[in-house]
DNA sequence: CCCAAATTGAGTAGTACTACTCATTCCAAC
DNA sequence: GTTGGAATGAGTAGTACTACTCAATTTGGG
């Protein structure tokens, strides 16, 4: 299919996760695959080699993945970068958009896709997983709203976020006031700022955005 | 190796990790591979065909794996589990051990460690990863809380294991009350009670466990 | 049938967090 | 050089949950 190989960067914690990604791969005709257990050395190796494409796993240990895409993403790179993600969740998709993402996966529909990706993305285009834009579709009338919900963790100062961090970690506003050395009416403010700033109400609805948005702050 | 072939079953919901674990074990001699990317399609597949050994995610649409090993427990098999997991708890370990299972590995560290677990198991034997070992090793101190910990999980009633599922899902004590159409009252009475028994205190404590460990109820 | 455990419920006091409002200080940008 | 956002802190009232104690009813197993 094409006169020279196609080299490729495959990255993610799981070996045997890796093995099954490579072997995909390899029904390409002509590749050349490298591969990257953590986040760190994946970095390394794109801005050393620039291999053609990317396929990097979303949560990883070292770097994640969104982590690598914004330092390539500031310093410049000819290397496309695929996501492969477990987690379906759309803000992590839009987050890796604005970072010049060129594929972007979800792990459980993605056998046929991957090698669909790979050429894709290796020619210029963009991929992004049928199931996820069937996620997308289906919260459509909620696309509006996330946009939004991007925005407003944008719109968070970095007390803030690293308030979410902490909590996230759930810590109580007494353990972060201690942290932090400020008043416990301090993080109190902190918090309610927060929660205006993202429409959020009640007991527990901040601390399970900070969790389940932890790759967001 | 054999005179007859290995049969195995491989059960996990993401395709490309089931080619990674499906291009390991080919490195077997005769083998003769079943596939089911969902928990009760395992649960089927060991029931009807019994393969000599079966290779399970803990975390599966339909039954989690350590669900397909309590219903096997009951009704009994001559198929050999072995469990592989992404999460590093030593709590599902000790829960699965005590459901009969022949291995145990995590993701991160399971290549060679996969084909030795296989012969190993489907010679009679049990195969535990060393990672896994470590880590065991690494919280001996903690080995007898462990132990009490099971027990203690194990020692919730019906209602309070509910309640517990409810907390996982981020449900408050009003919301878990209108749920179950009881007082307020009721709820946080069996709150206390679990937390008493879980030795847990503070505002997220059971909140916190009932999330992170989600798959015990 | 009876007993122990489970389920349901309440009283009371205290802690943790929310939901507003308001004030001071500091720094950086226009 | 002042203006606006960020960080810090407090007042007050109310809600959600905790930490104890106590008790009535139901239910399953010996």
């Amino acid at each position: 299919m094409h006169p020279y190989k196609i080299s490729l960067l495959i990255a993610d914690d799981h070996p045997l996760f890796r093995a099954g990604v490579k072997q995909t791969l390899e029904r390409l005709e002509a590749v050349e695959i490298y591969e990257a257990e953590e986040g760190n050395k994946a970095l390394q190796i794109i801005q050393d080699i620039e291999p053609d494409v990317a396929v990097i796993d979303l949560r990883m240990p070292g770097k994640t993945g969104l982590e690598i895409l914004s330092v390539l993403f500031e310093s410049g790179t000819s290397t496309k970068i695929i996501l492969l993600t477990m987690y379906k969740n759309v803000n992590y998709f839009y987050q890796a958009v604005s970072l010049g993402v060129k594929g972007y996966l979800l792990k459980e529909t993605a056998v046929q896709d991957l090698v669909e990706a790979v050429k894709t993305v290796h020619s210029g285009g963009t991929f992004i997983s049928n199931r996820l834009k069937a996620l997308i579709e289906s919260e459509k009338t909620d696309e509006f709203q996330n946009k939004l919900l991007i925005d407003s963790v944008n719109s968070l100062t970095s007390s803030e976020r690293q308030i979410m961090k902490l909590l996230s970690d759930w810590k109580t506003n007494c353990e972060i006031a201690d942290l932090l050395f400020n008043s416990i009416r301090t993080i109190e403010n902190h918090r309610a700022n927060i929660s205006d700033k993202l429409n959020l109400r009640g007991v527990h609805s901040l601390v399970q955005f900070a969790i389940e948005n932890r790759e967001l702050f």
